[in-house]
RNA sequence: GGGCACGUGGCCUAGCCUGGAUAGGGCAAUAGCCUCCUAAGCUAUAGAUCAGGGGUCCAAAUCCCCUCGUGCCCGCCA
């Protein structure tokens, strides 16, 4: 059910005269070119008064108001809205609302978990899909009206960032630079791999952290903030702020564990001094340690409980690493504990480099900042080619909006099963299904923006091409659906391109600026489609620009 | 071994949930288009046994089963 004036609706209420049992399923987009709507009527086919149903719906249709035209073609019966009716509910959402489509608010609670990242180095690009699918979401549910916030939750327990405090500890330089910590974390993972025992060391650092020896716990912080803020800042740059940080180490010995282990008690279970439970199909879920320190389900756990006190639904964006563990936890979530949220789960696949596998601690990665840093050198070499007019400062504006949004574009339009391994030559490549692509689109209208008259009369003649752009832009709310409904971004995305392609053909084909008795309809069009362009790229973190 | 994903022209990708009319795009290739609102654009050509096999159905890229290939998970890591 869609939440606006829908003219899909009204079609379907009026078949609904001749076939009661007809139902929004049977009245299909068309994505075939033979018309807006087409009718599926296969279903019916087997009917005795077949022949003459089609004819009495036909008849019908033929007479409904927003209905320009209705043909039979077989067992599909096409119908074609009238461009007035697009215009005008798009026209006058944009005039009185501001906006289209003019959705509802809802008023759950929204909590977007994303990033998450560990703050051991500073973020590649593997995990800026996380952060981009999770800023983007979260864009998409505020869009529908949700009250959205958005969530990372810093491990600052644990092997790993213990592991980062010991290479602190162990190294001369004490510097609290992020390639100095760095350095010292890969040498301690490198040392631990020829010899085991180091790990010891690690463990017994844990226990005083975790008893919360003043000193340990101090530096871990520090260190911990130290690179946390380069993450931060890294995101800035692509747009992504966050809008809480919650510490795990905050869980430790809090209000949420003891709920969630008084919740727990009898089901828990012990091995060798460590307490764990067991799922239905058998798995053992470890949450203490023989030695008493937590383990990160236990923490995670009190985490969710303590989300949920605030938010109605909670929403995870993760690796598929995690899809296991998570249906691990939902079950522990919603059987053992009595969560009063929903929780769902958005998992992405891995971006994985030429070389194999993204890792920090072997050093195979690509950061975010590289690629940043490449994209806008990129970018910058385009413009000055392609505007020698403009000033150094002119064009830098330009090369960041471009190499900001083809990153987050790059990502964003791929679905989120599939496995991305990541080539520069595409990352830098600003042609075709690209950002720069939609943004140029958006400039191009500038000129007819400030210089064309849109108050005139408006003719009733449209051609194909002017028809299939409103066409294109009534149906964003369909795709604003299915990312909504799917926890999506790449329908959006998709969207998008489409528009954009649809909007070329009406630039290369309408003049709008002096075409007499059309300028004013066009102009109205070209109004619309950067309306809901801004909408749609607002929702991707795409810039527009309005020179480029 | 068990579980979860993914497999669409040389490369990348949409469509799959909710089966239906000629499988959309892009990159790379070839040939064109700037006296006309920005050529980061547009047009045309070429390129696809929708991984393979079986099944259901009037109809399968789409649903079901099997096989193969790839990724991920199966820790007192996070």
């Amino acid at each position: 059910m869609l939440l606006f004036d829908d003219i899909r609706e009204s079609i379907i209420q009026t078949c609904k005269t001749i076939v009661p049992d007809l139902s929004g399923k049977d009245l299909e987009i068309d994505r075939s070119g033979h018309a807006d709507f087409s009718l599926k009527l296969f279903r019916f086919s087997g009917r005795k008064d077949f022949p003459q149903l089609k004819n009495n719906i036909l008849s019908a249709l033929q007479k409904e108001k927003h209905i320009s035209s209705a043909s039979l073609e077989g067992n599909y019966l096409n119908i074609n809205i009238k461009e007035r009716t697009y215009l005008d509910i798009m026209d006058t959402s944009i005039k009185e609302k501001g906006i289209f489509p003019d959705i509802f608010q809802d008023p759950e609670r929204v909590l977007v978990e994303h990033t998450s990242t560990n703050p051991t180095g500073p973020i590649h690009i593997g995990r800026t899909r996380n952060s981009i699918v999770g800023d983007s979401l979260s864009r998409i549910l505020k869009r529908y009206g949700y009250r959205v916030s958005t969530q990372y939750f810093v491990n600052d327990t644990g092997k790993q960032v213990i592991g980062l405090y010991l290479g602190y500890l162990s190294s001369e330089n004490k510097s609290m630079e992020i390639e100095n910590l760095l350095s010292g974390y890969r040498r301690i993972y490198k040392e631990i791999e020829e010899d085991k025992s180091r790990e010891k060391d690690i463990e017994a650092l844990i226990k005083k952290y975790e008893s919360g020896e003043e000193a340990v716990v101090r530096q871990v912080r520090e260190i911990c903030t130290v690179m946390l803020n380069g993450i931060i800042s890294s995101l800035a740059r692509i747009g992504i702020k966050i809008d809480d940080y919650v510490w795990e180490s905050g869980f430790l010995k809090s209000q949420e564990m003891d709920s969630i282990m008084s919740s727990l008690a009898e089901s828990i279970q012990t091995e060798e001094g460590a307490q764990y439970i067991e799922l239905k199909n058998g798995t053992k879920v470890f949450l203490r340690r023989a030695d008493g320190t937590s383990l990160y389900t236990l923490r995670d756990l009190a985490y969710h409980k303590f989300k949920s006190l605030n938010y109605d639904w909670l929403i995870d964006v993760l690796g598929e690493d995690h899809k296991d563990y998570s249906r691990s936890l939902n079950e522990i979530l919603t059987e053992k504990v009595d969560l009063r949220a929903v929780v769902s789960f958005v998992f992405y696949s891995f971006i994985s480099l030429d070389t194999g596998k993204m890792s920090t601690r072997s050093g195979n990665v690509v950061t975010l900042d590289e690629l940043i840093e490449k994209a806008e050198e990129n970018a910058m070499g385009i413009v000055k080619a392609k505007r020698p007019d403009l000033s150094a400062e002119g064009l830098g504006k330009i090369a960041q909006a471009v190499a900001v949004s083809a990153i987050r574009f790059q990502i964003a339009k791929i679905s989120l099963g599939k496995e991305l391994v990541f080539k520069w030559s595409e990352a830098l490549n600003l042609e075709g299904d690209s950002a720069p692509y939609i943004m140029y689109s958006y400039a191009r209208t500038t000129k007819i923006q400030k210089e064309a008259l849109s108050n005139g009369e408006i003719t009733d003649k449209y051609d194909q091409y002017e028809r299939s752009l409103l066409r294109m832009l009534y149906l964003y709310p369909y795709s604003l659906q299915a990312a909504k409904d799917g926890l999506r971004v790449d329908p959006i995305a998709s969207y998008v391109l489409e528009l954009v392609r649809s909007f070329n053909d009406f630039y290369n084909n309408c003049r709008v600026i002096g075409s007499g008795e059309h300028e004013s309809k066009r102009a109205r069009i070209v109004s619309i489609y950067r309306n809901v362009l801004q909408d749609a790229c607002g929702l991707l973190g795409i810039t527009l620009l309005d020179e480029m």
